[in-house]
DNA sequence: ATAGGTTTTGTCAAGCTTTTGTACAT
DNA sequence: ATGTACAAAAGCTTGACAAAACCTAT
C-alpha cells in the first residue's frame, strides 16, 4: 500500500511537534538515514509532507519495538518502497467499496459508488453492492467484529447518496406508498433502497423513517390514503406489540411487512402481505397482486 | 420591475420616524446616491410612498452588514430594478419552508429551498432558515403541537439536502475535525450544518453521527489526530456520565462541546471549549484561540 | 481559473470584523501572496466579496493547521483553481459552467454539475441552469459568437449527462409517453429534459429522438399506444409539412407539441396541444387536462 | 545542545485621502 | 428646502521593526 501524501507544506516546527520529535532529532534522522527528502521553500525553510509525519511516526513506533536508529529508517523505507495501484478492476468494484469505508476514506468510497453508478443499473448497485455491504456490516456489527465509528461512517455515507436518490421522491402522479419503521426499529436504509426503487418504478413515496408510532402512521394513512403501506423490521419484537392495531390498518390500506423482522406468523395474523426478497426485487414487483 | 407601491404620501418627518433615520441622512442618501426620488407637494415638500420605506429600511439592514453607504444604497437600486420572479417574495421564503413541510408537500419545500440557496449564501440559508425551523420545529416536538409525522418528514427531508451538502467533505488538504454526538443523543442535523460550514471554510470531516460510543471516538481520535473535535448534545445528562474520559480526550485533541446540553460547567470540568454560538457563526471561527 | 462571485461591497473593516483578522494582515496577505484580489472603489477603498472572505477562513484554517502564511495562501489559491470544494457560491455557478464550458474544460464544467446537482434539485438544475445555458449557446451560435467547437463539446458533455440521467427512463408502471423531433429537426437536448422531468415524476419514456420520420412515429404509437405524445421542433417549418399526418396521429393518442417551432396556429391545426412553457415546468403538469 | 546568521510575518507609524453623518447659513 | 461646510471615522501607501521560527556549523 502506497501512502497517502498531501503537498509539502508543513514546516519543522510543526512535523516536530505533530508526532512529539525535535526538530532537532528530525534533521539527524534526515541527515544520517535519508528517512525524510523535505522539499526546499525560496528562503531555505524545509517542507515536509504529510507522508514525511506519517515516516516519522512508523520510525518512532519501530524505535519503541527496539530498533535501532539505523534499522527502524531502514525498515520504514521499505515500507514505503510497497506498490500502489490504479483504480480497482470492474470485478472488484464491491469490495474495493468495502475496503474504503473500512479505511474512513471518503473519497475513495464516493468514487467506487460513482463508478458502479455510471458502470450498472440504478437497481443493480443497490441489490448486489449496497444491500449486501450493509448486510454484512450488520453481521459483523453483531459479531462485534465492526467498530461503531466504521459502522456510523459507512452507514452515514451511505444514507448520504440515498438521500439524493431520493430527492423528490414524494412527487409525480403515480400510486402512493407509506414507508415506515415500527417504534424501537433504528435501521431504515434497506426501507430507503425500496423507496427509492419503488419510486424509479413510477411510484411516488410519503417516507416516515425510523421508529415511527402506530397510531401516527395510522393517522397519515387516513390522511394520505395511499396504495401500499410497508412496514420494515429486523426483529419481530417490534412488531409484535402492535399486532391489533396493524390489523385495523391493514383493513384500510394495503399493509406489507418487510425485514428479518417481517415473519410469516405476523404477517398472517394481522392479514398484511409478507415481502421475503430483497427490496430492490421486491420494489420491482410491487403494486401488484401475485 | 418596481416594488409594489402605494401613493406618496409620507411626508419626510413620517419616514423619518417610522424606520429612525433622521431627516438629514434622508435628504443626503436622496441627493448623494439616488436612493429615493419622492414626488413634491405644491409647496415643495418631500412626499413617500410605502416602497420608499421599503427603501430606507433595506438600506438600513444593509449597512447593518457592514456595506458602506454607497454600496448599500446601490445594493438597494439593483435590488428594485431585479427582476420579480414567480413564487413567494425573498423574505417570505423562511414562512414558505414551514408551510410546505408542514403540509407534507416535498415538491414545494423543495423549491423553496433550491429558491433560498439561488438567492443568498448557503450560511444565510443554513443559519437563517434551517436551523431556526429545526428548532421551532424541537419545541412543537416537546409541546406535542408537532406530529411524529410530520417532524419525521421534515428531517428526513433537511437530511437529504444536508447530506448533499456533505458530500466530499472529508476530502482535500485542510486541518482535520471529528463531529459526534454522545451515546443517547439522536439528533445531529445542527452538527451537520456545523461539519458543512466547516467544510466549506477549508476544514476535512470525520463524521460520526449519533450515539457514537466515547471509547469509539476515542478511538477514532487517536487514529485521525484531528485538529478538532466537536460534541454535539441537546441535554447534559447525555455528555455527564463520560465526564472523564472526555478529560482524558481533550488532553490529546482540542475539544469542543456544543448544543444546549453543552454547559459551562461541563466544558471546563472536562478542559473543553464550549460552543454557544449557533452552528455556522461558530464553524465560522473555529480553529482559533479566542 | 477564478472563482466567480458575488458582488464586491465589502469594504476592509467588515472583513476584519467578521472572521476576526486585523486589517493590517488583510492588506499584507493580498500583497505578500495575492490571497486576495479586491477590486477598488472610486475613492480607491478595497471592496472585497463573499469569496475572500471565504478565503480568509480558509486561510485561518490553514494556518491552524500549521502551515506557514505563505504555503497557507498558496494552499487556499490552489483549492479555487483545482475545480470543486468551497469553489463558487450557490448563486453563480451557473455563471461559472458557461465559462468552463466556453473554456473547453470538461473537468470544470463537470464539477461544476456535480456541485449544482447535489446543491439543488435536479429540476432546478436543469430549468435555472442547463436549458438556460443552451438558450444562450443557440443565440450565441445564431449571431456567429460561439464557434462550431464550441458548440459541440458543450452539447457533447451535457448530452452526456442528461443521458446518464435518462438511463432506465423506460422502465417500471407509470403512464407512457413517446418523445420524438420531426424530420429535420436536430436540436433534441430540451426534449430530453423534458424527458427526464417526465420519467422522474412517474412516467415511462419511449425516446425516438431527433429527425423522427413521421410514419416510424405513428407506427411506434401504434405499437405502445402511449398516454401522451411530444413532438419537439425549433422551426415552424418542420411541423408544417406534416400537418395531415399529425392531424391523425392527434386521433389516436394525446399529441402536443413543444419548441419555439410549435405555434399556436399549427397546434390547433392538427389537433395537438401546445406546450410553452420550459420543458421542466411543462413536465411536472403533463399529463393532467389544463 | 549552542552559537550566530537568515527568513518569515504580524504589527505599527506617519502623512494623506475618502466617506458620511451632522450642522449652519441662506 | 437647499447648498455648503466640517469633522470624525475609516482607508490608503510606504517603510520599518522585532519576535518567532529556521538555517548551518561547531
Amino acid at each position: 500500500m502506497d501512502t497517502p501524501d498531501g503537498p509539502p507544506v508543513l514546516r519543522i516546527g510543526e512535523l516536530s511537534r505533530r508526532p512529539g520529535v525535535s526538530d532537532h532529532v528530525l534533521r539527524a534522522w534526515e541527515s544520517r538515514y535519508g528517512l525524510l527528502q523535505p522539499v526546499r521553500s525560496a528562503g531555505g525553510f524545509r517542507l515536509y509532507s504529510e507522508a514525511d509525519e506519517s515516516r516519522v511516526r512508523r520510525m518512532r513506533a519501530h524505535l519503541a519495538r527496539g530498533l535501532s536508529a539505523a534499522e527502524a529508517a531502514r525498515a520504514v523505507l521499505g515500507e514505503d518502497s510497497g506498490a500502489g495501484r490504479a483504480g480497482p478492476a470492474a470485478g472488484e468494484l464491491p469490495g474495493a467499496l468495502r475496503q474504503a469505508l473500512d479505511a474512513f476514506d471518503e473519497p475513495a468510497a464516493q468514487a467506487v459508488l460513482d463508478r458502479l453508478m455510471s458502470d450498472l443499473s440504478l437497481a443493480a448497485v443497490l441489490r448486489d453492492v449496497v444491500l449486501p455491504y450493509l448486510a454484512e456490516l450488520g453481521e459483523r456489527w453483531e459479531r462485534g467484529t465492526a467498530s461503531v465509528a466504521q459502522e456510523h461512517f459507512a452507514s452515514n455515507l451511505i444514507r448520504g447518496r440515498l438521500a439524493g436518490l431520493a430527492r423528490g421522491w414524494g412527487n409525480g402522479h403515480g400510486p402512493r406508498a407509506v414507508l415506515a419503521c415500527p417504534p424501537g426499529e433504528l435501521h431504515d436504509l434497506a426501507l430507503m433502497v425500496f423507496g427509492i426503487v419503488l419510486n424509479r418504478n413510477g411510484w411516488r413515496i410519503d417516507y416516515l423513517g425510523t421508529s415511527t408510532p402506530v397510531e401516527e402512521l395510522a393517522r397519515t394513512v387516513d390522511a394520505r390514503r395511499p396504495d401500499l403501506v410497508v412496514l420494515a423490521a429486523t426483529l419481530p419484537e417490534t412488531l409484535e406489540p402492535h399486532a391489533t392495531q396493524l390489523t385495523a390498518l391493514a383493513r384500510r390500506a394495503p399493509l406489507a411487512l418487510a425485514g428479518a423482522g417481517a415473519t410469516a406468523q405476523i404477517a398472517t395474523a394481522v392479514g398484511a402481505r409478507l415481502l421475503t426478497g430483497d427490496p430492490v426485487t421486491e420494489a420491482g414487483q410491487a403494486g401488484w397482486p401475485r
